[in-house]
DNA sequence: ACGCTTATTTATCACATGATAATTTTCTGG
DNA sequence: CCAGAAAATTATCATGTGATAAATAAGCGT
Protein backbone atom coordinates (compact mmCIF):
# COMPACT_ATOMS: atom_id res chain seq x y z
CA UNK A 1 0.00 0.00 0.00
CA UNK A 2 1.12 3.61 -0.38
CA UNK A 3 1.33 6.42 2.37
CA UNK A 4 -0.80 6.82 5.13
CA UNK A 5 -3.36 7.92 2.98
CA UNK A 6 -6.59 7.72 6.28
CA UNK A 7 -7.20 10.89 8.28
CA UNK A 8 -6.05 8.46 11.57
CA UNK A 9 -2.62 10.20 12.76
CA UNK A 10 0.33 8.63 12.87
CA UNK A 11 1.10 9.42 16.28
CA UNK A 12 -2.14 8.68 17.94
CA UNK A 13 -1.83 11.68 20.43
CA UNK A 14 -4.63 10.38 22.47
CA UNK A 15 -7.24 11.86 24.51
CA UNK A 16 -5.90 11.14 27.65
CA UNK A 17 -1.95 11.35 27.57
CA UNK A 18 -1.72 7.70 29.52
CA UNK A 19 1.48 6.47 29.84
CA UNK A 20 1.30 3.46 27.38
CA UNK A 21 1.55 0.33 30.43
CA UNK A 22 -0.46 -2.37 29.77
CA UNK A 23 -1.12 -5.33 31.04
CA UNK A 24 -1.12 -5.27 34.90
CA UNK A 25 -1.77 -8.21 37.53
CA UNK A 26 -5.25 -9.03 37.77
CA UNK A 27 -5.16 -7.83 41.38
CA UNK A 28 -3.42 -5.09 40.64
CA UNK A 29 -5.81 -3.55 37.60
CA UNK A 30 -8.83 -4.48 39.88
CA UNK A 31 -7.71 -1.72 42.13
CA UNK A 32 -6.64 0.25 40.22
CA UNK A 33 -10.44 0.49 38.37
CA UNK A 34 -12.44 0.38 41.85
CA UNK A 35 -10.11 3.49 42.72
CA UNK A 36 -11.07 5.24 39.67
CA UNK A 37 -14.65 4.18 39.99
CA UNK A 38 -14.63 5.53 43.82
CA UNK A 39 -13.37 9.34 43.02
CA UNK A 40 -15.44 9.47 39.43
CA UNK A 41 -18.44 8.79 41.87
CA UNK A 42 -17.69 10.72 44.76
CA UNK A 43 -17.72 13.74 42.43
CA UNK A 44 -20.66 12.84 40.61
CA UNK A 45 -22.73 9.95 42.17
CA UNK A 46 -23.31 6.61 41.09
CA UNK A 47 -24.92 7.58 37.47
CA UNK A 48 -21.18 8.62 36.75
CA UNK A 49 -20.44 6.58 33.52
CA UNK A 50 -18.21 3.45 33.19
CA UNK A 51 -16.30 5.13 30.02
CA UNK A 52 -15.29 8.03 32.25
CA UNK A 53 -14.31 5.47 35.00
CA UNK A 54 -12.36 3.57 32.22
CA UNK A 55 -10.94 7.15 31.32
CA UNK A 56 -9.71 7.80 34.91
CA UNK A 57 -8.49 4.07 34.73
CA UNK A 58 -6.28 4.51 31.85
CA UNK A 59 -8.12 1.59 30.19
CA UNK A 60 -10.79 1.14 27.26
CA UNK A 61 -14.65 0.98 28.92
CA UNK A 62 -14.96 -2.92 27.75
CA UNK A 63 -12.01 -3.61 29.95
CA UNK A 64 -13.88 -2.97 33.15
CA UNK A 65 -16.32 -6.04 31.96
CA UNK A 66 -13.07 -8.33 32.50
CA UNK A 67 -13.37 -7.79 36.22
CA UNK A 68 -16.87 -7.18 37.01
CA UNK A 69 -20.07 -8.60 35.09
CA UNK A 70 -21.88 -5.47 35.52
CA UNK A 71 -21.83 -1.84 36.76
CA UNK A 72 -23.56 -2.88 40.04
CA UNK A 73 -21.16 -4.99 40.80
CA UNK A 74 -18.56 -2.19 40.35
CA UNK A 75 -20.58 -0.13 42.59
CA UNK A 76 -20.59 -2.64 45.48
CA UNK A 77 -16.98 -3.24 45.22
CA UNK A 78 -16.90 0.54 45.31
CA UNK A 79 -18.81 0.75 48.95
CA UNK A 80 -16.51 -2.20 49.89
CA UNK A 81 -13.98 -0.34 49.40
CA UNK A 82 -15.28 3.02 51.07
CA UNK A 83 -16.78 1.30 53.88
CA UNK A 84 -15.08 -1.59 54.82
CA UNK A 85 -11.27 -1.86 56.39
CA UNK A 86 -11.72 1.49 58.03
CA UNK A 87 -11.95 0.28 61.89
CA UNK A 88 -8.73 0.15 63.23
CA UNK A 89 -9.20 -2.71 66.42
CA UNK A 90 -6.74 -0.64 68.25
CA UNK A 91 -9.82 1.77 68.63
CA UNK A 92 -11.99 -0.86 70.69
CA UNK A 93 -9.38 -0.98 73.32
CA UNK A 94 -9.20 2.57 73.75
CA UNK A 95 -12.46 3.24 74.22
CA UNK A 96 -13.06 0.78 77.00
CA UNK A 97 -10.12 1.98 78.68
CA UNK A 98 -11.06 3.04 82.05
CA UNK A 99 -7.50 4.11 83.41
CA UNK A 100 -8.37 7.30 81.55
CA UNK A 101 -11.69 9.89 81.63
CA UNK A 102 -14.01 9.39 78.91
CA UNK A 103 -13.61 12.51 77.57
CA UNK A 104 -10.03 11.72 76.78
CA UNK A 105 -10.27 8.40 75.36
CA UNK A 106 -13.57 9.83 73.21
CA UNK A 107 -11.35 12.75 72.36
CA UNK A 108 -8.66 10.32 71.06
CA UNK A 109 -10.87 8.06 69.22
CA UNK A 110 -13.03 10.87 67.36
CA UNK A 111 -9.54 12.62 66.35
CA UNK A 112 -8.16 9.12 64.56
CA UNK A 113 -11.80 8.96 63.27
CA UNK A 114 -12.32 11.69 61.84
CA UNK A 115 -8.90 11.39 60.38
CA UNK A 116 -10.09 8.34 58.45
CA UNK A 117 -13.45 9.57 57.07
CA UNK A 118 -13.34 13.58 56.73
CA UNK A 119 -12.34 13.19 53.76
CA UNK A 120 -14.17 14.57 50.72
CA UNK A 121 -14.18 11.27 48.53
CA UNK A 122 -15.36 9.76 51.94
CA UNK A 123 -17.96 12.28 52.66
CA UNK A 124 -19.32 12.08 49.49
CA UNK A 125 -19.34 8.59 48.65
CA UNK A 126 -21.06 7.73 51.63
CA UNK A 127 -23.80 10.42 51.00
CA UNK A 128 -24.57 9.14 47.73
CA UNK A 129 -24.39 5.50 49.08
CA UNK A 130 -26.89 6.12 52.02
CA UNK A 131 -29.15 8.69 49.37
CA UNK A 132 -29.04 5.17 46.97
CA UNK A 133 -29.01 2.51 48.99
CA UNK A 134 -30.89 2.39 51.95
CA UNK A 135 -29.54 -0.92 53.28
CA UNK A 136 -26.27 0.19 53.15
CA UNK A 137 -27.10 3.54 55.36
CA UNK A 138 -28.85 0.93 57.74
CA UNK A 139 -26.34 -1.24 57.94
CA UNK A 140 -23.55 1.65 58.50
CA UNK A 141 -25.40 3.56 61.15
CA UNK A 142 -25.65 0.11 63.37
CA UNK A 143 -21.95 -0.30 62.81
CA UNK A 144 -21.58 3.16 63.78
CA UNK A 145 -24.45 2.50 67.10
CA UNK A 146 -22.77 -0.30 67.94
CA UNK A 147 -18.81 0.19 67.94
CA UNK A 148 -19.17 4.41 68.81
CA UNK A 149 -22.20 5.41 70.52
CA UNK A 150 -23.06 2.21 72.41
CA UNK A 151 -18.97 2.46 74.20
CA UNK A 152 -20.03 6.16 74.76
CA UNK A 153 -23.20 5.80 76.93
CA UNK A 154 -21.77 2.71 78.89
CA UNK A 155 -18.15 4.53 79.87
CA UNK A 156 -20.04 7.97 80.91
CA UNK A 157 -22.52 5.94 82.86
CA UNK A 158 -19.69 4.04 84.75
CA UNK A 159 -17.88 7.18 85.32
CA UNK A 160 -21.09 9.27 86.78
CA UNK A 161 -22.20 6.25 88.62
CA UNK A 162 -20.06 3.26 88.87
CA UNK A 163 -23.21 1.74 86.76
CA UNK A 164 -22.05 -1.65 85.06
CA UNK A 165 -24.87 -2.54 83.16
CA UNK A 166 -24.44 -3.29 79.67
CA UNK A 167 -28.06 -3.11 78.08
CA UNK A 168 -28.37 0.68 76.27
CA UNK A 169 -31.62 1.78 75.44
CA UNK A 170 -32.58 3.59 72.32
CA UNK A 171 -33.78 6.57 74.38
CA UNK A 172 -29.85 7.43 75.91
CA UNK A 173 -28.49 6.82 72.56
CA UNK A 174 -30.36 9.69 70.95
CA UNK A 175 -28.73 12.19 72.62
CA UNK A 176 -25.20 10.25 71.38
CA UNK A 177 -26.92 10.24 67.73
CA UNK A 178 -26.91 13.65 67.78
CA UNK A 179 -23.83 14.72 68.79
CA UNK A 180 -22.39 12.18 66.10
CA UNK A 181 -24.83 13.75 63.68
CA UNK A 182 -23.11 17.04 64.13
CA UNK A 183 -20.22 16.26 64.13
CA UNK A 184 -19.89 14.65 60.58
CA UNK A 185 -21.68 16.99 59.65
CA UNK A 186 -18.89 19.40 60.64
CA UNK A 187 -16.68 17.91 58.93
CA UNK A 188 -18.97 17.89 55.51
CA UNK A 189 -19.38 21.49 56.15
CA UNK A 190 -15.46 21.72 56.45
CA UNK A 191 -14.13 19.07 53.93
CA UNK A 192 -16.67 19.11 51.05
CA UNK A 193 -17.82 22.53 51.13
CA UNK A 194 -14.97 24.22 52.29
CA UNK A 195 -16.80 26.49 54.45
CA UNK A 196 -15.62 28.90 56.80
CA UNK A 197 -15.62 26.70 59.33
CA UNK A 198 -12.48 28.58 61.44
CA UNK A 199 -12.47 26.02 64.61
CA UNK A 200 -10.27 23.04 63.94
CA UNK A 201 -11.54 19.41 63.97
CA UNK A 202 -9.81 18.45 67.52
CA UNK A 203 -11.64 21.32 69.17
CA UNK A 204 -14.92 20.71 67.27
CA UNK A 205 -14.60 17.03 68.71
CA UNK A 206 -14.14 18.65 72.40
CA UNK A 207 -16.56 21.08 72.10
CA UNK A 208 -18.71 17.97 70.73
CA UNK A 209 -18.27 15.90 73.55
CA UNK A 210 -18.57 18.60 76.25
CA UNK A 211 -22.27 19.19 75.06
CA UNK A 212 -22.25 15.23 75.87
CA UNK A 213 -20.89 15.48 79.46
CA UNK A 214 -22.59 18.68 80.77
CA UNK A 215 -25.99 17.19 79.14
CA UNK A 216 -25.59 13.69 80.92
CA UNK A 217 -23.99 15.56 83.98
CA UNK A 218 -27.06 17.52 84.52
CA UNK A 219 -29.45 15.16 83.39
CA UNK A 220 -27.85 11.84 85.73
CA UNK A 221 -29.79 12.81 88.92
CA UNK A 222 -33.90 13.06 86.61
CA UNK A 223 -32.59 9.52 84.75
CA UNK B 1 -66.82 0.76 7.85
CA UNK B 2 -66.64 -2.70 9.59
CA UNK B 3 -66.27 -3.40 13.05
CA UNK B 4 -63.04 -2.60 14.64
CA UNK B 5 -60.64 -4.50 12.89
CA UNK B 6 -57.39 -3.22 13.87
CA UNK B 7 -55.83 -4.25 17.11
CA UNK B 8 -55.87 -1.18 19.12
CA UNK B 9 -58.23 -1.00 21.40
CA UNK B 10 -61.00 1.32 21.62
CA UNK B 11 -60.95 1.71 25.38
CA UNK B 12 -56.90 2.64 25.50
CA UNK B 13 -56.22 1.66 28.69
CA UNK B 14 -52.58 3.68 28.45
CA UNK B 15 -49.71 2.40 31.01
CA UNK B 16 -50.10 5.20 32.94
CA UNK B 17 -54.16 4.95 34.10
CA UNK B 18 -54.34 8.73 33.15
CA UNK B 19 -57.61 10.63 32.95
CA UNK B 20 -58.00 11.97 30.11
CA UNK B 21 -57.65 15.21 30.74
CA UNK B 22 -55.80 18.17 28.85
CA UNK B 23 -55.09 21.55 28.21
CA UNK B 24 -54.52 22.89 31.95
CA UNK B 25 -53.55 26.37 31.81
CA UNK B 26 -49.52 27.17 31.05
CA UNK B 27 -48.88 27.55 35.07
CA UNK B 28 -51.67 24.95 36.43
CA UNK B 29 -49.27 22.07 34.07
CA UNK B 30 -46.11 24.24 34.89
CA UNK B 31 -47.18 23.53 38.38
CA UNK B 32 -47.24 19.96 37.75
CA UNK B 33 -44.38 19.28 36.62
CA UNK B 34 -42.16 20.83 38.71
CA UNK B 35 -44.15 18.74 41.45
CA UNK B 36 -44.06 15.33 39.26
CA UNK B 37 -39.92 16.40 38.89
CA UNK B 38 -39.31 16.95 42.55
CA UNK B 39 -41.04 13.85 43.84
CA UNK B 40 -38.94 11.56 40.89
CA UNK B 41 -35.85 13.38 41.73
CA UNK B 42 -36.22 13.00 45.29
CA UNK B 43 -35.99 9.26 44.84
CA UNK B 44 -33.63 9.09 42.33
CA UNK B 45 -31.86 11.91 42.15
CA UNK B 46 -31.48 14.79 39.63
CA UNK B 47 -30.59 12.06 36.95
CA UNK B 48 -33.48 10.76 36.84
CA UNK B 49 -35.08 11.14 33.23
CA UNK B 50 -36.90 13.64 31.87
CA UNK B 51 -39.22 10.64 30.45
CA UNK B 52 -39.86 9.54 33.88
CA UNK B 53 -40.86 13.26 34.69
CA UNK B 54 -43.26 13.63 32.04
CA UNK B 55 -44.72 10.02 32.64
CA UNK B 56 -45.30 11.28 36.34
CA UNK B 57 -46.93 14.44 35.34
CA UNK B 58 -49.27 12.28 32.72
CA UNK B 59 -47.89 14.28 30.03
CA UNK B 60 -45.52 13.54 27.18
CA UNK B 61 -42.13 14.37 27.46
CA UNK B 62 -41.68 17.10 24.44
CA UNK B 63 -44.16 18.79 26.13
CA UNK B 64 -41.38 19.77 29.33
CA UNK B 65 -39.61 21.49 26.57
CA UNK B 66 -42.11 23.91 26.19
CA UNK B 67 -42.21 25.11 29.79
CA UNK B 68 -38.44 24.46 30.41
CA UNK B 69 -36.09 25.54 27.60
CA UNK B 70 -33.84 22.38 28.94
CA UNK B 71 -33.28 19.79 31.42
CA UNK B 72 -30.98 21.37 33.73
CA UNK B 73 -34.05 24.52 33.90
CA UNK B 74 -36.47 21.92 35.34
CA UNK B 75 -33.46 21.38 37.96
CA UNK B 76 -33.64 24.76 38.51
CA UNK B 77 -37.11 25.31 39.15
CA UNK B 78 -37.12 22.36 41.49
CA UNK B 79 -34.86 23.98 43.80
CA UNK B 80 -36.86 26.90 43.79
CA UNK B 81 -39.28 25.28 45.04
CA UNK B 82 -37.93 23.40 47.25
CA UNK B 83 -35.76 25.72 49.10
CA UNK B 84 -38.23 29.30 48.66
CA UNK B 85 -41.20 30.05 50.48
CA UNK B 86 -40.78 27.87 53.34
CA UNK B 87 -39.45 30.40 55.59
CA UNK B 88 -42.56 31.38 58.00
CA UNK B 89 -42.23 35.11 58.45
CA UNK B 90 -43.51 35.04 62.07
CA UNK B 91 -40.82 32.93 63.24
CA UNK B 92 -39.05 35.73 62.79
CA UNK B 93 -41.16 37.55 65.77
CA UNK B 94 -41.10 34.53 67.74
CA UNK B 95 -37.16 33.85 67.61
CA UNK B 96 -36.64 37.88 69.22
CA UNK B 97 -39.45 37.43 72.34
CA UNK B 98 -37.78 38.12 75.18
CA UNK B 99 -40.64 37.80 77.13
CA UNK B 100 -40.12 33.86 77.10
CA UNK B 101 -37.41 32.32 77.79
CA UNK B 102 -34.72 30.89 75.12
CA UNK B 103 -35.44 27.34 75.10
CA UNK B 104 -39.08 28.22 75.28
CA UNK B 105 -38.84 29.91 71.87
CA UNK B 106 -36.11 27.64 70.00
CA UNK B 107 -38.20 24.87 70.84
CA UNK B 108 -41.26 25.96 68.88
CA UNK B 109 -39.36 27.47 66.56
CA UNK B 110 -37.93 24.28 65.91
CA UNK B 111 -40.95 22.14 66.15
CA UNK B 112 -42.55 24.46 63.22
CA UNK B 113 -39.05 24.40 61.45
CA UNK B 114 -38.86 20.62 61.30
CA UNK B 115 -42.75 19.51 60.51
CA UNK B 116 -41.55 21.76 57.23
CA UNK B 117 -38.41 20.26 56.43
CA UNK B 118 -38.92 16.68 58.16
CA UNK B 119 -39.72 15.08 54.86
CA UNK B 120 -38.48 12.87 53.07
CA UNK B 121 -38.86 14.55 49.58
CA UNK B 122 -37.63 17.91 51.22
CA UNK B 123 -34.96 16.12 53.13
CA UNK B 124 -33.36 13.85 49.66
CA UNK B 125 -33.47 16.41 47.64
CA UNK B 126 -31.91 18.83 49.43
CA UNK B 127 -29.10 16.09 50.20
CA UNK B 128 -28.97 15.47 46.18
CA UNK B 129 -28.80 18.97 46.05
CA UNK B 130 -26.02 19.77 48.39
CA UNK B 131 -23.80 17.06 46.52
CA UNK B 132 -24.47 18.17 43.03
CA UNK B 133 -23.99 22.09 43.71
CA UNK B 134 -22.26 23.53 46.11
CA UNK B 135 -23.31 27.00 45.09
CA UNK B 136 -27.05 26.12 46.81
CA UNK B 137 -25.43 24.35 49.37
CA UNK B 138 -23.49 26.90 50.70
CA UNK B 139 -26.37 29.54 50.57
CA UNK B 140 -28.94 26.92 52.07
CA UNK B 141 -26.25 27.24 55.24
CA UNK B 142 -25.94 30.75 54.95
CA UNK B 143 -29.71 31.36 55.22
CA UNK B 144 -29.88 28.72 58.16
CA UNK B 145 -27.22 31.06 60.10
CA UNK B 146 -28.48 34.44 59.67
CA UNK B 147 -32.10 33.99 60.36
CA UNK B 148 -31.55 30.44 62.98
CA UNK B 149 -28.13 30.49 64.61
CA UNK B 150 -26.95 34.07 64.69
CA UNK B 151 -30.44 34.32 66.57
CA UNK B 152 -29.72 31.36 68.97
CA UNK B 153 -26.52 32.72 69.59
CA UNK B 154 -27.39 36.79 70.60
CA UNK B 155 -30.51 35.39 72.45
CA UNK B 156 -28.79 33.12 74.51
CA UNK B 157 -25.93 35.04 75.56
CA UNK B 158 -28.39 37.96 76.31
CA UNK B 159 -30.46 35.14 78.38
CA UNK B 160 -27.09 35.27 80.63
CA UNK B 161 -25.21 38.07 80.77
CA UNK B 162 -28.03 40.89 79.49
CA UNK B 163 -25.35 41.66 76.66
CA UNK B 164 -26.80 43.61 73.79
CA UNK B 165 -23.95 43.09 70.88
CA UNK B 166 -25.10 42.26 67.82
CA UNK B 167 -21.87 40.56 66.36
CA UNK B 168 -21.79 37.02 66.55
CA UNK B 169 -18.48 35.65 65.97
CA UNK B 170 -17.36 32.18 63.82
CA UNK B 171 -16.09 30.32 67.04
CA UNK B 172 -19.66 30.96 68.78
CA UNK B 173 -21.33 29.24 65.90
CA UNK B 174 -19.57 26.14 66.32
CA UNK B 175 -21.34 24.71 68.83
CA UNK B 176 -24.86 25.41 67.29
CA UNK B 177 -24.01 24.43 64.30
CA UNK B 178 -23.47 20.71 65.37
CA UNK B 179 -27.06 20.94 67.28
CA UNK B 180 -28.82 22.25 64.26
CA UNK B 181 -26.36 19.16 62.77
CA UNK B 182 -27.43 16.95 64.59
CA UNK B 183 -31.09 17.76 64.05
CA UNK B 184 -31.36 17.84 60.68
CA UNK B 185 -29.37 14.09 61.00
CA UNK B 186 -32.11 12.38 63.30
CA UNK B 187 -34.80 13.69 60.48
CA UNK B 188 -32.89 11.84 58.22
CA UNK B 189 -32.50 8.83 60.33
CA UNK B 190 -36.17 9.22 61.53
CA UNK B 191 -37.82 10.19 58.32
CA UNK B 192 -35.90 8.77 55.47
CA UNK B 193 -33.94 6.05 57.00
CA UNK B 194 -37.22 5.07 59.00
CA UNK B 195 -34.64 3.90 61.74
CA UNK B 196 -35.72 2.58 65.11
CA UNK B 197 -35.15 5.90 66.65
CA UNK B 198 -37.89 6.03 68.76
CA UNK B 199 -37.35 9.40 70.18
CA UNK B 200 -40.19 11.78 69.56
CA UNK B 201 -39.48 15.11 67.06
CA UNK B 202 -40.11 17.35 70.36
CA UNK B 203 -37.87 15.30 72.54
CA UNK B 204 -35.26 15.39 70.35
CA UNK B 205 -35.18 19.03 69.71
CA UNK B 206 -35.62 19.76 73.84
CA UNK B 207 -32.40 17.55 74.01
CA UNK B 208 -30.45 19.46 71.28
CA UNK B 209 -31.80 22.56 72.91
CA UNK B 210 -30.35 21.78 76.29
CA UNK B 211 -27.11 20.24 75.39
CA UNK B 212 -26.36 24.07 73.79
CA UNK B 213 -28.23 25.61 76.96
CA UNK B 214 -25.97 23.44 79.15
CA UNK B 215 -23.44 24.10 77.44
CA UNK B 216 -23.47 27.65 77.34
CA UNK B 217 -23.58 27.48 81.21
CA UNK B 218 -21.02 26.10 82.00
CA UNK B 219 -18.80 27.87 79.30
CA UNK B 220 -20.19 31.18 79.71
CA UNK B 221 -17.32 32.40 82.55
CA UNK B 222 -14.35 30.44 80.67
CA UNK B 223 -15.09 33.17 77.75
C1' DA C 1 -71.10 27.77 15.36
C1' DC C 2 -66.66 28.90 14.00
C1' DG C 3 -62.08 30.21 13.72
C1' DC C 4 -57.87 31.05 15.91
C1' DT C 5 -54.66 30.71 19.56
C1' DT C 6 -51.97 27.56 21.93
C1' DA C 7 -51.64 23.35 24.64
C1' DT C 8 -50.46 18.80 23.46
C1' DT C 9 -48.97 14.83 20.76
C1' DT C 10 -46.44 12.12 17.22
C1' DA C 11 -42.33 11.30 14.90
C1' DT C 12 -37.62 11.70 14.91
C1' DC C 13 -32.61 12.84 15.66
C1' DA C 14 -28.04 12.64 17.57
C1' DC C 15 -25.55 11.12 21.06
C1' DA C 16 -24.55 8.65 25.52
C1' DT C 17 -24.45 4.42 27.84
C1' DG C 18 -24.25 -0.51 29.43
C1' DA C 19 -22.86 -4.59 27.55
C1' DT C 20 -20.90 -8.36 24.23
C1' DA C 21 -18.00 -10.66 20.60
C1' DA C 22 -14.09 -10.90 18.01
C1' DT C 23 -9.39 -9.63 17.48
C1' DT C 24 -4.85 -8.26 18.91
C1' DT C 25 -0.99 -7.80 22.03
C1' DT C 26 1.84 -8.83 25.99
C1' DC C 27 4.32 -11.54 28.98
C1' DT C 28 5.76 -15.90 31.06
C1' DG C 29 7.17 -20.78 31.42
C1' DG C 30 9.11 -24.66 29.19
C1' DC D 1 13.07 -18.43 21.71
C1' DC D 2 8.58 -19.47 21.10
C1' DA D 3 3.85 -21.02 22.18
C1' DG D 4 -0.08 -20.27 24.66
C1' DA D 5 -2.70 -18.17 28.34
C1' DA D 6 -4.50 -14.07 29.64
C1' DA D 7 -4.68 -9.02 29.40
C1' DA D 8 -6.25 -5.45 26.56
C1' DT D 9 -8.25 -3.24 22.47
C1' DT D 10 -11.38 -2.58 18.46
C1' DA D 11 -15.80 -2.90 16.64
C1' DT D 12 -20.46 -3.09 17.46
C1' DC D 13 -25.28 -3.40 19.37
C1' DA D 14 -29.55 -2.19 21.69
C1' DT D 15 -31.47 0.89 24.44
C1' DG D 16 -31.93 5.22 27.02
C1' DT D 17 -31.95 10.14 26.87
C1' DG D 18 -32.05 15.22 25.90
C1' DA D 19 -33.88 17.84 22.51
C1' DT D 20 -36.42 19.61 18.04
C1' DA D 21 -39.92 20.03 14.27
C1' DA D 22 -44.18 19.20 12.47
C1' DA D 23 -48.92 17.81 13.06
C1' DT D 24 -53.15 17.72 15.90
C1' DA D 25 -56.79 19.12 18.84
C1' DA D 26 -58.96 21.60 22.71
C1' DG D 27 -61.23 25.49 24.34
C1' DC D 28 -62.04 30.53 24.32
C1' DG D 29 -63.84 34.80 22.30
C1' DT D 30 -66.74 36.69 19.01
Amino acid sequence: MGANVSNKPISPSRDAPTLPRRRLSHDARKNEIVLAATELFAEVGFDGSTRDVALRAGITQPLLYRYFPNKESLIEAVYTKVYLDRWNPTWDELLQDRSRPVKDRFQKFYEAYTQTIFDSTWLRISSFAALRNADIHHWYNQVVQEMILKPLVRERRNELTGDNNFIVTKDELAVPWMIHGGLVDYGMRRYILKSDTILDTPTAISHALDMYLSFTKENVVAD
